[in-house]
RNA sequence: GCGGGCGUGGCGGAACUGGCAGACGCGCUGGACUUAGGAUCCAGUGGGAUAUCAUCCCUUAAGGGUUCAAAUCCCUUCGCCCGCACCA
């Protein structure tokens, strides 16, 4: 016996399954296609517990749909561009290509030793030019479209990182990266126009019935969408002149005390010009406007306002109210400016309170009137409309719509929908991105670079000086271009690199066509292969890379060069995996690597217990004897298939099938049910995998009640192939290797997956509880198929039944066919 | 504050449409084999009571409700986690 010596079989199968080429595959129409795919990683040293979790889920998926006969596409590739290759550059010395390079060689070594199945021929990498040309190709494209434009903005700039952020990638006021505070900053920069499509992405969500509930909430609040109304404020001075506001309570107009406008908005200049409050308002929007959207907006930072000494006119009543520029409105949202009414907003109240600004109740709770004297808090709830002209008496809900069509009737305001989702900020002041593909010309302006001069190449030799890579303004061979447009030899390129979320945002297309070379993708396949199937990775991209590739999609689908508007139909965002309750970190020093399991216990093991140990979406905790525990059931398969295989070879034993064959037979049509919808339904991997495990147990209790002449090897060899088929697409070394001990020249792969015999599972009797008053007092063999009232019956013979039945009488009898009788007993107990 | 999720043995977790709570694994206890075992195999393992192969009671965060029947449905409370957070 040799015993089982994972690291020996493992590299055995892996070499073997690359020479026979296995995990390509190819567009065939005739057969029914699925798309697995996995979250690409970004290659920044080597893979930790959370991707080896990733890669399993879909591997099995991948593995198991193969065995159910789909063309399964399961590929690999790098998100290569970005930040921490340019850090580490620095740091090693060595230019961010070849250390994303070294990063990536390692990753994929890795990869193959966790005997993932990907179709290698397709691998892609993003900072490659054969990638990044149609990264470039694909802005071109969106900027002919009006998708792309460039405009001079309030943007997000992380000092650390020395370049600006897009929304989605601040989080509570810092970078999403490096955790530095983010500031304001103006700049000119180039924007994707997804505002354009808010509402299709907030709509189509809708179609996504595979994805979980809370990333499509987490994405409908992202977008933000609110009903509203856009109100006319025309301005006392200046004649002619007026301020818009939104609001989403327009019932509440008549009790507007005054207006605030956003620091930067465009009026503000001239507002105050020549009014003895200039300089001290211009002094005012020169500090508010470069400090941080959180430190103007954060909660616990106080509203503050200045009066510009000029006064709205409200257009439903002519009442004069002050204008003044306040911290807390966004020129981003809604139109940069807010009508004020205290009684109403809890945040207009205390603004209110703070400047001294009168209080008017306009809605009425419906059980009481408030007075605007003794106001303690705004009233926000519903009610009715008082002091309010005309519309007094209405309910708050009916005069929204009253006074809007008032409005839009006066030509004074219009219904209007906004939303909170901003333009996508794509420019990136790094070297290591995708160059933007335009030329400034002063005489052409902004001109793109024609299709057939991409892609436009990153200078290759970086100096690495001070503690920077420099940016590509630096380099001036790079900047020098000729203007396509008049050929003028002064143009200059622009020197921002893409956001690395361009790139991940259409990976999944290039997968389908991976080396064309006159397009980003062949319609032809993506057609055949989109949308993703199922598609796996961290909740932490809920908004980020999920949104962003949903807007590139339908972008492509208006071009029409697919036919999707979704690209990824079921979505699985998979749990966390920690270690003794926290986070698995370098600082807490509880990281495992998939590299010590592999050593220690085979890539087998790990995958087993990463499936075994926990659901997929929910987090998982590490554990060195979990880990134990699923190398112990591999050896234990491993023991079984060496003991028993030439059984079944030999094909010695009786032949009549008795009582234990039956059990036996019955418990492996079980697991194998079991095990099939627990995987096709469910992902539950977990149960799957203890299926097998109580499978494997029975086959166990059986061959050791028998003498090796006794034992059944048609029923036998039936029960262990039926462990080897289901067990390959969690531990698939292992198996394959179990299999060829079977006396099988073929690969494992190559076989179907097992289907179950309803005959087998039929039983002739089963065994069903009896209740009374709800508590089992009686457990009794039937035959299977008895009628509720044969049920009953059988329950009122048994003795202990009657026992309990003594001196009571029965009120009711449930039956449920095969379960439970339940007898329902008056007295107590 | 708003929105969403979760709470089951010593631990990870099962229980799919309400129908025997605790599958499977880990750990623990006892035993077998053994020079030895951290290998392997067998038995036991939610808590309590009566006391002995059996019976009874309690138990799914806490309390209440619906139901013949609730971990599962409804209400209240507590705790934990995640997302958003002056969005007008």
């Amino acid at each position: 016996m040799q015993g089982y010596n994972p690291q020996q079989l493992e590299a055995k199968w892996q070499k073997y399954w690359k020479d026979n080429d296995f995990d390509s595959v190819f567009k065939d129409n005739s057969r029914t296609k699925y798309y697995v795919l996995e979250m690409f990683p970004y290659p920044s040293g080597s893979l930790h517990m959370g991707h080896m979790r990733v890669y399993t889920i879909g591997d099995v998926l991948a593995r198991f749909l193969r065995m159910r006969g789909y063309n399964v596409l399961h590929p690999m590739g790098w998100d290569a561009f970005g930040l921490p290759a340019e850090n580490a550059a620095i740091e090693n010395g060595v230019s961010p290509r070849d250390w994303t390079f070294e990063n990536i060689k390692e990753i994929r070594q890795q990869q193959k030793s966790l005997g993932l199945s990907y179709d290698w021929n397709r691998e892609v990498t993003t900072c490659h030019p054969d990638y990044y040309r149609w990264t470039q190709w694909l802005f071109l494209l969106f900027y002919r479209r009006g998708l792309a434009y460039r405009r001079n903005a309030a943007i997000n700039w992380c000092p650390y990182c020395e370049t600006v952020l897009a929304n989605e990638q601040v989080e509570n006021g810092c970078c999403w990266r490096c955790e530095s505070e983010v500031v304001t900053k103006e700049l000119e920069q180039w924007f994707l126009r997804i505002t354009d499509y808010a509402e299709r992405l907030l709509q189509d969500l809708d179609l996504l019935e595979g994805w979980p509930e809370r990333v499509k909430i987490m994405q409908r609040n992202w977008i933000g969408k609110s009903y509203g109304t856009e109100i006319v404020f025309p301005l006392k001075e200046f004649p002619g002149s007026e301020l818009r506001a939104f609001t989403t309570r327009p019932d509440t107009l008549f009790g507007v005390t005054y207006m605030v406008i956003a620091p930067d908005h465009p009026m503000v200049n001239e507002l105050v010009k020549g009014t003895s409050y200039e300089k001290e308002v211009m002094d005012f929007v020169r500090r508010t406007v470069n400090e941080s959207e959180m430190s103007r907006t954060g909660e616990e930072v106080e509203k503050t306002g200045l009066f510009t000494g000029r006064h709205a006119i409200n257009p439903v009543n002519g009442e004069e109210v002050p204008v003044l520029v306040g911290n807390y409105v966004l020129m981003e949202y809604g139109t940069g400016a807010v009508m004020g009414v205290p009684a109403h907003d809890q945040r207009d109240f205390l603004f209110a309170q703070k400047y001294g600004l009168p209080v008017k109740v306009v809605i009425n709770p419906y059980d009481r009137d408030l007075s605007s004297d003794s106001l303690v808090e705004a009233h926000e709830g519903p009610g009715y409309m008082v002091n309010s002209a005309m519309f007094n008496g209405l309910d708050f809900e009916e005069g929204k719509n009253k006074i809007t069509e008032y409005l839009e009737q006066e030509g004074k305001g219009e219904a209007k929908t906004t939303y909170r989702l901003r333009d996508w900020l794509i420019s990136r002041q790094r070297y290591w991105g995708a160059p933007i593909p335009v030329i400034y010309c002063d005489s052409c302006g902004t001109v793109p670079v024609p299709e057939e001069e991409l892609p436009v190449t990153l200078p290759e030799n970086v100096e690495l000086a001070g503690d920077r890579v420099p940016a590509l303004s630096q380099y001036n061979s790079f900047v020098q271009a000729e203007c396509p447009a008049c050929g003028s030899k002064e143009a200059k390129r622009e020197t921002d690199t893409m956001d690395t979320f361009m790139c991940s945002s259409w990976y999944f297309l290039r997968y389908t066509s991976p080396d064309l070379e006159k397009a980003p993708f062949s319609s032809e396949d993506a057609d055949y292969w989109m949308p993703v199937d199922q598609y796996i990775g961290g909740i932490e991209h809920a908004v980020l890379h999920l949104l962003y590739a949903r807007f590139f999609t339908k972008v492509l689908y208006d071009a029409g060069m697919v036919n999707v508007v979704e690209p990824f139909s079921r979505l699985l965002a998979q749990g966390m995996v920690y270690k003794d309750g926290a986070k698995m970190s370098k600082s807490k020093g509880n990281v495992v690597t998939p590299n010590d399991i592999i050593n220690h216990y085979g890539a087998d093991t790990g995958r087993l217990f990463i499936l075994f140990a926990s659901p997929p979406e929910k987090d998982l905790e590490w554990s060195e004897q979990g880990v134990e525990g699923a190398h112990r059931f591999l050896k234990r398969v491993y023991r079984l298939l060496e003991e028993y295989a030439s059984v079944v070879r030999e094909g010695s034993g009786k032949k009549q099938p008795e009582r234990e064959e039956k059990e036996l037979r019955r418990s492996v049509h079980t697991a194998i049910k079991k095990v099939t919808g627990d995987i096709e339904e469910r992902f539950n991997f977990n149960t799957a995998i203890s299926a097998i495990m109580e499978m494997v147990n029975s086959i166990y209790e059986y061959v050791q009640e028998k003498e090796h002449g006794e034992i059944n090897s048609r029923v036998l060899q039936e029960a262990l192939e039926a462990t080897v088929l289901l067990l390959s697409p969690f531990s698939p070394h292992i198996a394959e290797e179990c299999w060829r001990m079977l006396g099988y020249d073929n690969s494992v792969l190559l076989s179907s997956w097992p289907e179950h015999d309803p005959a087998v599972l039929q039983v002739e009797e089963v065994e069903v509880v009896v209740q009374v008053n709800g508590k089992v007092r009686e457990k009794m063999m039937v035959p299977a198929g008895l009628s509720r009232e044969e049920m009953i019956d059988e329950a009122y013979q048994k003795e202990r039944i009657q026992q309990y039945l003594k001196d009571r009488e029965v009120i009711k009898a449930v039956a449920v066919p095969g379960k439970l009788v339940n007898l329902v007993v008056s007295g107590d107990n």
